[in-house]
DNA sequence: ATGATAATGATAATGATTATCGTTATTAAA
DNA sequence: TTTAATAACGATAATCATTATCATTATCAT
């Protein structure tokens, strides 16, 4: 199998993550880390941002149009602006029920979605 | 403004929706309505799937990949199978709290991500 | 140093979704 | 009911995010 090599493009990649708090699309981590190492290409952005996902370095958040990344993987939730479509950090207290959702915070909640991710219980029960 | 009117397409389209459990892509809504009227056009599955939702009669769920819909909108949860890519119904019990979850079910249960949507602070605080 | 191979930058290819456009169907009013 | 306005259609081109390819370069164990 394949070992990972180290890259200073992709230390730059997770560097870049980790250090903003706004929620980037693969295209705005490109522009910005464009400013460090000005050679890189948006390919290899999307390359490292796949593999440090897979490390489970950093967190993939699918929406509705580009996916946007988070390079903190604490637990923690996120609410999408209807206005001005950012991503912001919510941070919930676990012991809150969820028909409790939404409660109060200084802006609005509309509604939300929650998806699990595991194994179905289709292919637990087929080997 | 533009006023909807009624077609046959759109009626075919939220009722095989409604009428089905998986969670299928506009590709598989294609596929299955092309059954029932032949010169229907992909192109017309997206355009009401994007009107149906804008009128709150389907849900939208956004993955890693292609998005799928459903055509009941009651409050539930969903589970993606990271086998087999499937996206399953989970009623959940509205009282459980958030770090009571994953509980169990007939399956496994490894993560899951909760996305809240509506008007961030700043966009609540500027006129 | 060297050989094996992972990673890179550039760019072509893919795949999902949206836009365009000429035609058809729906609807409200004459 | 015809008719006029226009929403919706089918076909297909265009767009946009993401992935694959490929020749070259960097990393790393020997």
């Amino acid at each position: 199998m394949s070992t990972l090599k180290s890259s200073k493009q992709r230390d730059a990649v997770l560097a870049n993550l980790q250090s903003r708090y706004d929620h980037p699309t693969a295209e705005d981590i490109f522009l910005s880390v464009k400013e460090v190492i000005p050679s890189i290409s948006l390919a290899t952005v999307y390359r490292n941002l796949k593999l440090l996902e897979g490390e489970g370095l950093i967190l993939k958040i699918p929406t509705g149009d580009s996916d946007r990344f988070d390079g903190h993987t604490h637990g923690h939730y996120h609410l999408t602006c209807l206005n001005c479509t950012r991503v912001i950090d919510l941070e919930i207290d676990p012991g809150v029920s969820l028909n409790a959702l939404p409660r109060d915070f200084d802006g609005t909640v509309t509604s939300h979605s929650l998806m699990f991710y595991g194994i179905c219980p289709d292919c637990k029960n087929s080997n």
